[in-house]
DNA sequence: TATTTTTTTGACCAAATGGACAATTATTTA
DNA sequence: TAAATAATTGTCCATTTGGTCAAAAAAATA
């Protein structure tokens, strides 16, 4: 008599793993991983917690999955960035990426800018792994297009820092932003934020 | 017989407070409102739970008192943005003090952050109030150095939001950035942003 | 020093929360 | 359609946590 071990997903635990993830992702943006309940998480997917126990077997493994399949989404752009295309332009498609992901991935960019910013504890070797790896390399294309005088000289870390921290700014801090912003600047200030940061980068990387 | 209400603060309150609003302050920036307990805090400056709520009603009191002490540090060096200097050393200048602030109060930049990150529920209007004014003041000023031609034009409420993003990346974000970098460039963090951050905004803002 | 006031603490409570589990219901599969 | 498997839920439990309270200890004051 052998147990057998269920390999494959049936159509309900695809469907039913997806909407927990859902609900989990938009509850934990908003409180936390620690102010995040089960019971919140449950309201919001429409299901009860022991059934939501039946598919994670606890509140951290939820947590662990939703911020893993974000983490691979997040380093994604970065690897786009190619030693082929024109480094101004790359550059500058590489930040309007960005900013486009802060304006369509909010809960995303807060749930990772909360992890990061309490330790990252889940998290820590991800960044010091694949995330380092990828950033080293464009360290390294960036220092290649500085030697060919192909953009202004600049630390590249400290310059993909800067994309990093304007760009996920208007997700994260978007409450800050709303509240300074008067009703006409606040409708368009995506299209402002594009602006501003294209004109900053160019004026900053355009080699004369 | 009239109860006498205790108005000056005795020489043990004033000390315990401070030492609990010192432990608050650990551990609310690492932890949240939601993932700080009175017990960590309580640890953290040796009293115990109950000694603390002799002194504070609630928690959320604590919360409150030190998020509110540290708004008003917040937003002080940008009130401190002079109409007589030199419009670009002014900028610098301010650039130079959130610097130095996200190295020096990290623990504040962390708790503000995820104040604002979680929706601000207990300083939106601080936000809208008193920060609005001040923002929308300088906001004046930029723009009266543009018209001037004494700057580069550019969005000045962007050009603000820039500056805090890359500024207090360096306090809330340090997890990652520490993770990303070699020992070498680890011990030089600080000095290579402020290059970086002054010859990125003084290409950016010069007049040629 | 005697009295009053302030400070501290141990013991306790109620609510919230993560999670277990057996029983029930729905769905698949043979 | 019968048997087997998967999915769902009501109920329960232990722990954590914010907070209370009365009594004891310490400090200030008369």
């Amino acid at each position: 008599m052998t147990k057998i071990v269920q390999i494959k997903q049936t159509r309900i635990q695809r469907e039913k793993r997806l909407l927990i993830q859902k609900a989990a992702l938009q509850v934990f943006s908003e409180f936390g991983l620690r102010g995040a309940t089960l019971d919140k998480i449950a309201k919001a997917c429409g299901l009860t917690k022991p059934n939501i126990l039946y598919y994670y077997s606890s509140k951290d493994e939820i947590y662990a999955e939703v911020l893993q399949s974000l983490l691979e989404e997040w380093i994604r752009p970065l690897k786009d960035i190619s030693e082929n295309g024109d480094p101004l332009t790359e550059i500058l498609k590489y930040v309007q990426k960005k900013l486009t992901m802060s304006k369509t991935k909010k809960q995303e960019s807060k749930l990772f800018a909360t992890e990061i910013l309490h330790g990252a504890p889940l998290t820590q070797n991800i960044l010091a792994g694949s995330l380092k790896e990828t950033v080293d390399d464009k360290v390294k294309l960036l220092n290649k297009w500085i030697s060919e005088e192909k953009i202004a000289p600049v630390d590249p870390y400290h310059l993909i820092f800067s994309i990093w921290s304007m760009t996920q700014h208007y997700a994260d801090f978007d409450v800050q932003v709303y509240s300074l912003l008067n009703t006409k600047k606040r409708s368009r200030i995506f299209q402002d934020a594009e602006d501003f940061l294209l004109t900053f980068f160019t004026r900053c990387l355009k080699q004369d």
